[in-house]
DNA sequence: CCCGTTTGCGCTAACGTTTGCACAAACATT
DNA sequence: AATGTTTGTGCAAACGTTAGCGCAAACGGG
C-alpha cells in the first residue's frame, strides 16, 4: 500500500506538504501541487479511508437500504445513486431489508457503527422505533416510500397523481366497472395510490362500479388471486388498474392463463414500467415513474448537504410527477 | 463518542486491558472480563471501526464490482451475495464499472484503500494491468466472467454448454439456416459461447448454413442491427441463436417491428432469462443460467476463505451448468 | 534599511485501537 | 530456598492522515 509518506519520500518533502497539496490547500504552491499530484498518480496513491476517518473527517461511505435489489425499481435507484455519488468520490454500501423492520434496524445499526456519512433508505412498512432513534444521529433521506417516524426528509413520486392519471385514462375509455389491485392503505404510498384511484372515479362524475383489492404484502401471488376473485364476480370488471409493482407480473400471468383477450375482454393499466411490459400481448399501458431522475436528484441533494454541513433536519419533500404511456392493453369496454 | 479509554478510566485499568478483555484475550482474568463487558455495555461503547481498520484488522466490508446493477444478472448476484454475507456479518459495497477498465481500476483502488476484506468482481473486457497488480494484494474472486490477467479464481457458468444446448435444440427442430448473435470472440465468455454454437453445428453432422454476428459491445442496438442484416440476406436464416443477454431485447423488438410471426417465420432462442421473456409472443425459449446459485456458492466459498485465512491464490474454477427452458419461440422451419 | 506581511513548508501531536514486550506477582518444580 | 512457569496487567509504539503552530525566506511599504 502506497501512503502519503511514500510520496513524500519520492519528492523529498514532508508528509504534511503532500497531504496539503492533495487537499488543494492554499498554502501550497501550484508548482508543488503539480508535482505531488503527478507523483501520486504515478505511484497509484489512494488515501486510506480508515486513517482519514480516524481524524474525524467524514467517511465517503453512504449506506443505501432497499427492500430487494432484484426489483428493477431499486436497482435503478442504486445505479443512479452510485453514478451520482461516484462523481463526488463517495461509495455506496448496499443493504437489503426484504421489507422486514428487524433487518432494517440491523442494517441501520451496522451502517452507523461503520461511520457512514449518511443513509439513503427506502423504508420498510412499519419501521422499528429504535431505527428512528438511531437515524436521528445520522444524516438520512427517505426515498420513494415514506415513513413519518423516520423523519420529514423525503424524495418521492406523486403516487396519488400516478393512479389518478391511470384511472382517468380508463374512465375516459368508457369503462364503468373498474377494479383496483394494489397495496394496503396502511402504508402512506398505498394510501396515496388508492386515493388517486378514488379521486379519479369521483371527479369523473360518472356512475362507476368499483372493486378494490388491497393486499399486504403486494406480490405476484396476490395479483393472481385478486384477478381470479375479480373474474369470478357476477358483474366482472372490464378494466384493471394496478397500484403496486409487485402485483403486476401476477396479474399479467393470470390473465394470460385464463386466455383472456386484451383489451377486448379486459383492459389493464400497470404501475411502473419494466422491460417486458411492452412485449406482453398488445403492450401494457402503464404509468412510468421517473425513478432514475428521482434518485439522481436525491443523491445530489444529499451530497450537497453532506458536503456543506447543511441542515438535513428541516422537513421537506420533493415529489416527482409520473407519466402515462399508452400501449395496447387499454381500450373501450 | 465513548472510547476504550473511557472504560479504562471508569475501571481504573489501562486501555490495553480493556481492549484485550473485549477481544476475549486469554491472558485476561474472567473477573476482569466480566467487569469490562459490563462497564462497556453500561456506557454504550461501540468499537470505532476506523481505528480498528487502521491497525490492519480485516474489515467486514466486501467489495462487489459489476458492470451495471440494473442488469438483472448483476442484481441477482448482488442479492444472493448480500444475503450470503449478511449471515456472516459482512457488508457489501457496490461498484459499477459500466464495462470500463478505468472505472474498474478506480473502484479497485478505492476498495483496497478502504481496507475491504475482499473483492468479488465481474471483470471488464480487458482489465488494466494495474488492476491485476493491486488485486494481487487483496483476496478476490471473479464471478461470471473471467479475465485470466486477474487470477485463476473463478465462479462461472458453462458458456460453451449453454450455447451448445440452445443450438442443439434448434438443430433438432430441423433448422438448416441458423444465425448466431452474440459477443466478440476476444472475450473468454464470448469465445466459449460461439464455440458452443459451432460445436453443436459440427457435431450434428448435418449441412447447416451458419451466420455469425459478433458484436462488441453487446447491446440492444447491436441486436437490432444484426437482425436487420440477417433478414436482408438472400437465404435468410430460419432460426436465431442469441449468445449475449444485452442483445436480446433489441432482437425481440426488431422482430416485433418487422411484424414477423414467431416461430412460423423465424425461431428464436435466447440467452439467460428475464421477467418479460415469457410474455413475448408465444414465450421466448431460452437457456436459464443458475446465476443466483452461482453467486451464493461463490459467496460461501469466499467467506470460508476469508475467515479461515485460506489460500485464495490456488487456481480453481467452479462451473455451473445451464438449463434450457422451451417456450413457444422455437419450432420447425 | 527596517519592520510587518505574505508565502511555502516542516515538525509534531493527535485520532482509537491493537499488540509486542516488559514486568510483577503467584504458583509449581527442582 | 532457588529456579522456572504461568497468569494478569501496563507501557509504548505503531497504523495513515490531518491540523495547529512555528519558522524561515521573500516581498513590499515606509
Amino acid at each position: 500500500m502506497v501512503t502519503i509518506k511514500d510520496i513524500a519520500a519520492i519528492l523529498q518533502v514532508s508528509p504534511s506538504t503532500v497531504g496539503r497539496a492533495l487537499a488543494d490547500d492554499r498554502r501550497i504552491s501550484a508548482e508543488m501541487k503539480r508535482k505531488v499530484n503527478e507523483a501520486a498518480a504515478q505511484a497509484g496513491y489512494v488515501a486510506n479511508r480508515a486513517a482519514r476517518m480516524m481524524r474525524g473527517v467524514q467517511s465517503n461511505l453512504v449506506g443505501l437500504i432497499v427492500p430487494d435489489i432484484r426489483n428493477s425499481f431499486y436497482s435503478t435507484i442504486a445505479h443512479a445513486l452510485s453514478q451520482c455519488l461516484l462523481s463526488a468520490n463517495y461509495q455506496l454500501t448496499l443493504c437489503e431489508t426484504d421489507d422486514d423492520r428487524m433487518h432494517e434496524l440491523r442494517h441501520i445499526k451496522e451502517l452507523t457503527s461503520a461511520n457512514v456519512a449518511g443513509i439513503i433508505l427506502v423504508p420498510s412498512a412499519k419501521p422499528h422505533p429504535d431505527s428512528a432513534r438511531i437515524l436521528k444521529m445520522t444524516p438520512h433521506i427517505q426515498l420513494l416510500r415514506r415513513a413519518p417516524l423516520l423523519g420529514d426528509q423525503w424524495f418521492g413520486i406523486d403516487d396519488r397523481r400516478a393512479l389518478y392519471e391511470s384511472t382517468e385514462h380508463i374512465i375516459n375509455a368508457g369503462h364503468k366497472r373498474i377494479a383496483y389491485i394494489g397495496g394496503t392503505e396502511e402504508l402512506p404510498t398505498g394510501a396515496a395510490r388508492v386515493q388517486g384511484f378514488r379521486d379519479a372515479v369521483k371527479s369523473s362524475g360518472q356512475a362507476i362500479t368499483v372493486h378494490e383489492e388491497l393486499g399486504a404484502p403486494s406480490s405476484p401471488e396476490f395479483g393472481r388471486e385478486a384477478v381470479r376473485r375479480l373474474l369470478s364476480l357476477k358483474d366482472r370488471p372490464t378494466a384493471l388498474v394496478i397500484g403496486a409493482v409487485q402485483n403486476t407480473s401476477g396479474v399479467i400471468d393470470e390473465i394470460q392463463d385464463q386466455a383472456l383477450s386484451v383489451p377486448r375482454d379486459i383492459s389493464v393499466v400497470g404501475f411502473g414500467d419494466e422491460l417486458g411490459y411492452r412485449w406482453w400481448g398488445p403492450g401494457l399501458t402503464t404509468v412510468q415513474l421517473p425513478v432514475s431522475e428521482l434518485a439522481t436528484a436525491c443523491g445530489l441533494w444529499f451530497l450537497h448537504h453532506l458536503q456543506n454541513k447543511g441542515d438535513l433536519s428541516k422537513p421537506y419533500s420533493f415529489i416527482s410527477p409520473p407519466h402515462l404511456v399508452v400501449r395496447g392493453s387499454t381500450g373501450t369496454p
